[in-house]
DNA sequence: GCTGACAAAATTGTCGACAAAGTTGAGGCG
DNA sequence: CGCCTCAACTTTGTCGACAATTTTGTCAGC
């Protein structure tokens, strides 16, 4: 047996796990955009060694999430209103990439789920219950993804994902939305469903471009 | 002044020149896909030390120029054909979306840039001239990537072009290609000549594809 | 001659210490 | 009173050394 389960005294948690932690902290807003994470604070709070903070604050870098500055360190990036519509742009293209191959290859048994999760949304909205509406819809992007099983387009979305959940959560508290994205998210799934894959790429670029139109009218309330 | 030019003797490159070097060398075949890159022949290589030459690997990791497995080091990344396609559909309506971003924004004097560069394509080919009609393939992209002015998509395609390097290289070996593609290119220029985003985007893709298309086929011929 | 285990070598992982750069605050000068 | 200078402090950059792991090489036993 190589190690022993109990950790050295004081847990040392490896390049890893502090990474997850760290991305954990920062989307859970724990971290400001703005905000200077400085290493030896960082190796406090993670309970790691700083060579392990650096190389996770190198990969969030490398995933857009914080910026570093030569001798300044890293600080959480700032995603101006410019940019984040710039991501969801890119995202509305890939996204509609992703529902044109589910389109194609999507089985019986995941044609099922997808109406399953209509089903679920048109009644969350009806309720009034918009977080769960919310959970919804990331899972039937989840698993519009699953069904075209397009590993390049899963991680460029993931990647501008992240970067983008202090806007999205400022979109969520747009209101009268659900009620806007929920027959978008129905004709998604009945493109899908009807195996169409250009009706589901433009049924998909349809949905994210008014997610884009949301974030500009944002734009001039927020702010900045 | 803060530092002497004069290096220390034995010359000790920063990170950042370390990160480039190596990925030109990647880039320019001088080590082949699945090659091990052992950190102490890196060291000496490129004459830096193994903490620069680390963060480097990390660095090129992200990117996925090349792949680290923890204990077992790095090596240049074998991209196979299905993830070269792959990439290649999200290039195209990345790179779709660019056109038409373009199409919109484009200016008198970008306009007679394409121009230009589209006569001298169509020169190039005539002229059988195949090694500057890559040339100016690569420069027509730059400059439709300048006009539209999308810092988000461009990262990302500069991203996958890097990946793509070696199957790029295979592709212009395919007879028949520039005739193929010539035409496309002037569709594009002439798209966006007329400010018609739409049609831009649709220019850019059915271009993409056909590269694909060619892809695709050669997966047959090829090695693996 | 082949297979397995064991030892030796090569390679990567981790850390702590020190160097270099940036930041802040106090004091003096105009 | 404001501004500049300089020094102390904070934070990041770099390295060399050592530990852990994987890979390679050898040799006995079958």
């Amino acid at each position: 047996m190589p190690h022993d389960e109990r950790r050295p005294a004081r847990a040392a948690n490896t390049a890893v796990q502090v990474r997850d932690a760290l991305r954990e902290a920062i989307l859970a807003g724990e971290y400001l955009p703005g905000e200077r994470l400085v290493e030896a604070q960082l190796c406090v709070r993670l309970e790691a060694s700083r060579f392990n903070v650096r190389a996770a604050l190198q990969d969030l870098a490398a995933e857009g999430l914080i910026e570093v500055q030569r001798n300044r360190g890293a600080q959480v990036r700032k995603v101006s209103m410019a940019e984040a519509v710039e991501i969801t742009e890119v995202r509305m293209v890939v996204e509609g990439l992703i529902a044109g191959r589910a389109a194609e290859r999507v089985t019986d048994d995941e044609a099922i789920e997808l109406d399953e999760i209509g089903l679920l949304m048109r009644r969350a909205v009806e309720a009034g219950e918009y977080r769960r509406y919310s959970d919804l819809n990331q899972r039937l992007h989840a698993l519009i993804r699953d069904i075209a099983g397009h590993q390049t387009a899963d991680r460029i979305v993931e990647t501008l994902r992240g970067q983008l959940v202090r806007h999205q959560y400022m979109l969520s508290l747009v209101p009268g939305r659900p009620q806007t994205s929920l027959p978008q998210h129905e004709r998604i799934i009945a493109a899908i469903r009807s195996r169409d894959p250009q009706a589901a790429e433009t049924a998909m670029r349809t949905h994210i471009s008014s997610v884009t139109e949301a974030l500009k009218s944002l734009k001039s309330l927020s702010y900045a």
